[in-house]
RNA sequence: UGACCCGUGGUGUAAUUGGCAACACAUCUGAUUUUGGUUCAGAAGAGUCCAGGUUCGAGCCCUGGCGGGUCAA
């Protein structure tokens, strides 16, 4: 008997083809479309709501000769994704709506939402993939990126668990977007020249601060520049030794036995290779004078500087209040040469030998040491100049260019900072502000998610693997450090915009591992 | 009060020996993107503080105001 499955059909292409080819596979298939947000009050295609969706949705279903049927599920995606959404706004975070779109909503209530199909699997139109194998007769499911680089989408499910995976099924991870396109048009399928879905899923493309605004008051609150040779960046993490390249490759062996034990796979990392790329960077470390200028730091900012004055007085608020949060340790940064290479892999980055100037990690970096290079700067006023007026700390987040409306610099400035309980931004001119950048990040314990379970780390425990901590972005190659306050990623080059609330995903050759929100 | 400097699109700057104003940032639009994060492309925007003058022609020269700053004291 053809085993059932439930789609969620979006009306879109790639849903509509998941749909198809489950056909085609023999499957009884039969199709759902979630609605899940009726306001449109921000939205920006007012035209193109989704009852245009349901319309392409049915026409595909009926074409492909399958069942179709609606959910509402508009009350659980608003307390689940917008409130949680909203949530972390406020905080000043940047929360990842989509990714909890998934865990929530899509693998979760939609499964509960259509038990009553009784269906073996529930499928999606997600650029991944899923693979399984058998360990001590338990099975595993792996979660792989899809093979199309430019849509790969793994990075959304990033949370999903064994549970969800085992009743999954992703029948378009294989294929190309151009193929599935031109599988649309073969079948003609309604759906077929359907523009690809854009924006907040389900929400649709929002003009954010209205968006935000339902919620969230505006205030206004002042914007400083911190200049790009400010003496907090003068510090460097010197305790930081060499990592010979011996040492790496002890990890990487490890990982990949790791691997092999569970997955019978015998899947040998990537990065073999990455032996060598660490090889030929020095620590570029900062001189002893280190504890004297903290000191001196911490000094100055006993007399504020007068502009801050003239500011602060406009906010009424007094000045005084910074004295208290001195300079924290600070983070490592790199010289120079920032600019993400755009290279697929830190394998042929290393080819090119010309490593931006990043510090190495000694082998077994004590928790202090671990929380400093993970603890984003907190800047006073006195670190910086007044530059300007914002609406609303938390409606920035770091790595913004767009939105702050100040002008007249040579360089555009990017959001470094924001502090929402004060309702400043700290900004920093130019794409390679020392400020942007992080060489590590802390994810709470509670935080931790393991998709590979089996591969879960143990407290002391080390890996190295692909990072990356926005949708699209490269993976990165990082350090894991498992301990009991949580777990702390080190990469090996620092990173630009690294934002609270979004997620760390960590990939081993192409499956996706784990993840967690970036606490800081 | 004496001497000197400056006053250009929203902002910061530029404009060979005088020939109808350039660049950057901001802004807007579009592309890319299931997170207004980035990135990319394009557009709009001043006739150069005011009043006179010299020139065929002045942002650039002269005179006088107004405004801002610096050094003197």
């Amino acid at each position: 008997m053809a085993k059932r499955v439930v789609v969620g059909l979006s009306g879109g292409v790639d849903s509509s083809v998941a749909a198809y080819l489950l056909k085609q596979q023999g499957y009884e298939v039969i199709a759902v479309f979630m609605v899940n947000w009726h306001d449109k009050t921000g939205v920006l295609d007012a035209d193109c709501p989704w009852d245009e969706d349901v319309i392409f949705a049915e026409m595909v279903a009926r074409k492909i000769g399958i069942p179709f049927h609606v959910e509402d599920l508009s009350v659980p995606y608003k307390k689940r994704v917008i409130d949680y959404m909203f949530a972390e706004y406020e905080k000043g975070r940047t929360p990842n709506p989509d990714v909890l779109c998934n865990r929530e909503i899509k693998f979760d209530e939609f499964i509960r939402a259509t038990k009553k199909y009784a269906p073996d699997y529930v499928a999606t139109g997600h650029y991944c993939k899923k693979e399984e194998f058998e360990s001590k007769g338990r099975k595993i499911y792996r979660l792989m990126a899809g093979d199309d680089p430019a849509k790969e989408q793994s990075y959304f499910l990033c949370q999903l668990t064994q549970k969800q995976l085992a009743k999954t099924l992703f029948p378009i991870g294989h294929l190309q977007k151009s193929e599935v396109r031109k599988i649309a048009r073969e079948q003609k399928l309604a759906s077929a020249e359907k523009r690809d879905s854009q924006g907040i899923c389900f929400v649709g493309k929002v003009h954010l601060p209205e968006f935000l605004q339902q919620k969230l008051e505006s205030k206004e609150g002042n914007i400083f520049e911190i200049p790009l040779d400010s003496p907090l960046y003068r510090k460097e993490n010197k305790k930081q030794g060499e990592v010979s390249a011996g040492q790496f490759e002890s990890t990487i062996q490890r990982n990949a036995s790791i691997q092999q034990e569970n997955s019978g796979s015998a899947k040998l990392i990537e990065g073999v290779g990455s032996a060598k790329e660490f090889e030929g960077k020095r620590g570029a470390v900062g001189g002893e004078g280190e504890r004297a200028e903290e000191n001196a730091r911490d000094a100055g900012s006993a007399e504020e500087s007068e502009g801050e004055k003239v500011v602060e007085s406009t906010e009424g608020e007094g000045s005084v209040d910074d004295i208290g949060d001195t300079g924290l340790p600070k983070e490592g940064k790199n010289e120079r040469g920032l600019e993400n290479s755009k290279g697929k892999g830190a394998l042929e980055r290393s080819e090119c030998g010309k490593e931006p100037g990043s510090e190495n990690l000694p082998e077994y970096p004590d928790l202090s040491e671990l929380k400093s290079l993970s603890e984003p700067l907190r800047y006073k006023i006195s670190d910086g100049t007044y530059v300007g007026k914002h609406r609303g700390a938390h409606f920035f987040t770091i790595g913004q260019r767009k939105g702050l409306q100040v002008g007249g610099k040579k360089e555009p400035l990017f959001v470094i900072a924001t502090d929402v309980v004060k309702n400043r931004i700290f900004v920093g001119q130019g794409k390679s502000h020392p400020g942007l950048y992080r060489r590590g990040l802390h994810i709470l314990t509670d935080e931790i998610h393991w998709v590979r379970h089996d591969l879960a780390m143990q407290p002391g425990e080390k890996r190295e693997y692909m990072v990356r901590i926005r949708y699209r972005q490269d993976l990165e190659r990082a350090r894991l450090y498992l301990t009991e306050k949580g777990m702390y990623i080190i990469f090996e080059k620092p990173q630009r915009g690294v934002a609270a609330g979004q997620f760390a995903a960590w990939y081993d050759d192409g499956e996706l591992i784990g993840s967690g929100v970036i606490n800081q």
